[in-house]
DNA sequence: TGCCGTATAGTCGGATCCGGCTAATAGGAC
DNA sequence: GTCCTATTAGCCGGATCCGACTATACGGCA
């Protein structure tokens, strides 16, 4: 009965699969994992199999044969249907033309920042920049390792993008604390446990 | 019993303001908005009951009093406890110390971009840039807005810089599609419905 | 005075998500 | 041969989240 309106991502990393190439949720998930997208959806395999009876459920896709390799459990392998590929496409396209509302962890801890304390902030900032750089590293070594034409891996070029503005503010905030350009009402600093 | 460790970030939200001052949970939803933190949380007053009521159980803040006005339902009053106190202080700090992971919708629609065809790629993008342009005025906007220390207002520093960033990459992204220096592998483009 | 829109304050049912579990087979070490 | 681990495949209970709802009070206006 067309419950509330799939919004999980996983389903749109599933739907695009599927139009591909039949395959079961396993599978899937495999394969989402060799082409480097765990960086781009969130591939826990509880969360994949509801995705994927809410799919079947909004008639997005359907299933196509039921195997069994000797006493293993089944495998159900499901396929697209067109209902199923228009509303991928039309996913895309709404997602990529209207931003929407993020919360990101980050940044409701800036919020609270003056928490930390001036020394306690720069530090804290300074620790998140080696991870970022780390990150950023790994990230980028992945995208010439596979010789893909560089649209199948442009998701990853985005990231690379969004870490390194983030590393730049971050990096940025941290000096600006450090030579008092961010002033810091709150006089005293407290320290973390 | 001490359930899953609190993730949501809400529950920061409602432990800093319990820092500076005893609130019912409407004053809190009530005192956010009003500092614009709408763009920093999600404030949604279902979850906010039930995450005083994590709170609650992990002893970060207690019940003050219970007042009631007239017949309007009663009012809980809630302050910070001494641990409460801590784990906020510790949680901001890990929170920026160590980047989470994080699966924007962006993300992964950008993972699907080659389903819209080079044409409706570059013009979804074109439009999410003039809303991220929108959207980046009104952040501007409410930032001078109110004669309050930078500190107090940093992480929408931080939201406009991500914003600038993404912003940047999007033009970048849809010019690169439309002088064909992205290249596209699959020659025929499918359209949105 | 009667009525309507908005602010106050919070509840609830159900959708969604996910960590951790079971269970079988294949492959290697000894 | 048999023990141990990794891989294959999927299920489930309970935590989490949220949209939609209830209900009272208040200000203004016609």
């Amino acid at each position: 009965m067309a419950k509330r309106k799939i919004s999980n991502t996983l389903a749109l990393a599933v739907l695009g699969l599927l139009q591909e190439r039949e395959m079961h949720p396993y599978e899937i998930a495999a394969t989402l994992r060799e082409r480097h997208k765990g960086g781009s959806f969130k591939i826990n395999s509880g969360s994949l199999y509801d995705t994927v009876e809410a799919l079947l459920g909004h008639g997005w896709i359907e299933a196509v044969e039921v195997t069994r390799d000797g006493r293993r459990p089944e495998r159900t392998v499901y396929g697209p249907t067109a209902l199923g590929q228009a509303e991928f496409v039309r996913w895309v396209d709404e997602l990529v033309r209207v931003p929407a509302a993020e919360y990101p962890k980050f940044l409701a801890a800036v919020a609270y920042l003056g928490a930390l304390g001036p020394r306690g902030a720069a530090d804290a900032l300074d620790e998140r920049a080696g991870h970022l750089e780390a990150r950023i590293a790994e990230t980028a070594d992945i995208l010439p390792s596979i010789g893909l034409p560089r649209l199948f891996m442009i998701e990853v070029e985005f990231a690379l993008h969004a870490l390194r503005a983030e590393l730049e503010w971050t990096r940025a905030t941290a000096a600006e604390i450090r030579d008092g350009t961010l002033a810091w009402p709150g006089t005293e600093a407290a320290t973390p446990a």
